[in-house]
DNA sequence: ATTATATACCTCAATATCTTAGGCATATAT
DNA sequence: ATATATGCCTAAGATATTGAGGTATATAAT
């Protein structure tokens, strides 16, 4: 991932979270990371230090919770989509994509030749 | 425009305004501002404390030339592609196309119902 | 005449987000 | 024994943006 792909990224980080567990349901912080990767074929990555802060702070606004289990010997903290969280997933990804079509609208002006 | 597309705006605005200029030529950035607009029915716009600073960068990097007018009595400053803007806007167009590609990949997942 | 709006440029403090680099720890493969 | 994968985390610095402000002219409305 280059880092002009990865400087795009900013502000869309947390709607993915969103959308990832509303697709799982049930994810920790490594998984989620792995996730991105195999969805893309490994064209988007996303740093653990975006990553955490980002999953902290979904937290603190109520969008998520957490469990924290040991599995084979390792702690895992799983994350989940609250009530919130889940109007907020639909909310936030609609409004992504509301974006998304109105910038293909400038992307695919045609150069004046 | 509501708080989050603002938001999601970030990193995007450089592409932004290469392609405007790719479709125009020659663009003052007042006509940006407007243009973006008028493409969008509205729904997004860029505010001038992020387009001027983004404006001088990409031209402090070579890839826009300025001409200034008076127009009306009132200064205008043109802006124009380079050869390495005209390569830039193709190249970060690419890259933010496929980043978005990569992003739906991510909206589209069915919820686990 | 005065005021508001549109046009047109700009800066800057505060804020948010990200990158990069690091730390800590366990399990497994070499 | 060492490297790699798994798994959590923080923090300094860089960067982009918001939001508010400043300056100025032309025009429309009151």
């Amino acid at each position: 991932m280059n880092s002009t792909t990865q400087h795009i990224l900013k502000g869309s980080l947390s709607v993915i979270i969103l959308k990832l567990l509303e697709d799982r349901e049930r994810m920790y912080g490594y998984e989620i990371t792995q996730q991105v990767k195999a969805l893309t074929a490994g064209e988007m990555a996303i740093t653990e230090g975006a990553l955490y802060p980002a999953l902290h702070k979904l937290e603190a606004e109520g969008l998520l919770t957490t469990e924290t289990e040991v599995v084979d010997g390792r702690a895992r903290k799983y994350y989940s989509l609250t009530k919130d969280g889940q109007q907020q997933s639909v909310s936030r990804t609609s409004e992504l994509r509301a974006f998304m079509q109105n910038l293909n609208l400038i992307l695919n002006l045609k150069p004046a030749v």
